[in-house]
DNA sequence: AATAGTATAGTTCTTAGTGTTATAAATCAA
DNA sequence: TTGATTTATAACACTAAGAACTATACTATT
């Protein structure tokens, strides 16, 4: 649990800097550098996660697929562990696993 | 317009039928064939809007490109228009063009 | 029984993306 | 002015994600 306590404390502590900056206490750069050092590092998605995560939004892998603006087999590889989802891909997915799949319609 | 506009307009049904879908009285198959067709087709950026759109996020393409989940060079290629953004990530363009870089913050 | 939706699976091919290194401009501090 | 850091472009070889296509099979609907 110590990772997601870390996690969850970089987030809280980015969230405050963001603030300072908004009000002008923080400059630019600081907030640049910041950013850069405390991002949270690359959770990938595991294989099952990827079906659960779809099953909770109830869509078939074709529907997951247009929103992901991938191909059907695409999906079919990432929750059978065939392919990995690349890097802007497990972005995505952890957004929808946050705030589901609505979030990420354009 | 009249694409932007047709666009807008299945954006607004869509959150109807996804309206009358919570309350019961679409069910889940029938709301899975409607996504699949009315989805939006893939508006691909362009180098200079992916500029655009970290410069008003006021940040570097290194900040960026761990966001994104992504190379440094990755970033600097897209916005020279070297290589282009694949499906995941101009749907994560465009969220962040909309709602802001921080609304994809894992 | 037939149709349509769903998911797995394999194949070949393209190209996005990585990692590295070099270069050069602008910015800032000493 | 000098030196250090940040910024962005650029070229290289390499890896692997993803596309497009096809086939199979299970399930549910009409």
């Amino acid at each position: 649990m110590t990772k997601k306590y870390k996690s969850e404390a970089l987030a809280a502590l980015h969230e405050s800097m963001q603030g300072l900056h908004d009000i002008g206490i923080v400059p630019a750069k600081t907030m640049r550098r910041f950013d850069s050092s405390c991002l949270a590092p690359i959770e990938d998605m595991k294989p099952e996660e990827i079906v659960e995560v779809r099953n909770k939004a109830g869509v078939s892998q074709a529907v997951f697929a247009r929103y992901f603006r991938v191909s059907l087999g695409t999906i079919s590889k990432w929750e059978r562990g065939e392919k990995h989802p690349s890097g802007p891909a497990i972005t995505l997915l952890n957004i929808v696993k946050r705030k589901g799949l609505e979030s990420i319609y354009a």
